[in-house]
DNA sequence: TCAATTGTCAACCATTTGGTTAAATATAAA
DNA sequence: TTTATATTTAACCAAATGGTTGACAATTGA
């Protein structure tokens, strides 16, 4: 069952909403790295730390493989990117935005010039 | 009281996470809007629409003027500027672009370099 | 075989979230 | 002044979230 966009960003922004999932994020960015190392940095337990390495999967942001009693885990940057790219039509819009501003100073002065030269 | 770059991260995910609020921003990029402008798209009550603004602007991704009795919004994207920098940052890993890697990983040890400096 | 390690699961708890309805506030219009 | 409009607030509810502890399963090492 492959989940429509707007579901995928719901669980992407919502794994993202947190300091420690986006601390374990940070880690996985050095390589791969079990549960463990991932719980390591953080007082919790070892079960909430799992909870938290299991949203991430979910959300389809963390690959796990599971090797002997150890589970490995690794970055999946996918789903990650149709938030990136969410955030980015937002940010072309405000860009656009100071666009149309510095096209509106520039016409203000261009109004200006040619006011100059008619008194001249 | 200005919030650390973490919690406007956690404020801002949070928010961007709920297909309504996601919709009033698409709403809001087309120019500003009242908070029934906002709601109308949605079948909820104006109550629950104004809980979901007063949210989109508590992380502050929307701003306020209140004209009368309407209250104008309009998208500010700072915060959420800082989102798309936080994804970048992964989404560039993904890329396989190492030197993007290096890049995110000495923002990030940088960044917690920055909030440790605030917490002493 | 027995003990330690890795991780999940179940049950529980407090807090937050996202919704409701009803009442309150402030402004605008008649 | 009275009424209608725009919005928030309060009280409430069910479900989700983020944590706990304790038990369990699987694997590894002694």
């Amino acid at each position: 069952m492959v989940k429509q966009l707007s579901e995928r960003l719901d669980a992407t922004f919502a794994a993202l909403a947190d300091p420690t999932r986006r601390g374990m994020l940070a880690t996985l960015a050095h390589g791969e790295a079990t549960v463990s190392d991932l719980a390591a940095p953080y007082e919790m337990s070892l079960a909430a730390a799992s909870k938290h390495v299991k949203k991430l999967e979910n959300a389809g942001l963390v690959s796990r493989e599971v090797k002997g009693r150890t589970h490995i885990c690794r970055l999946d940057a996918t789903v990650l990117r149709e938030a990136h790219e969410w955030t980015e039509r937002y940010q072309k819009f405000w860009a656009g935005r100071l666009d149309a501003l510095e096209a509106a100073l520039k016409t203000a002065s261009l109004e200006k010039k040619l006011e100059n030269l008619d008194n001249e």
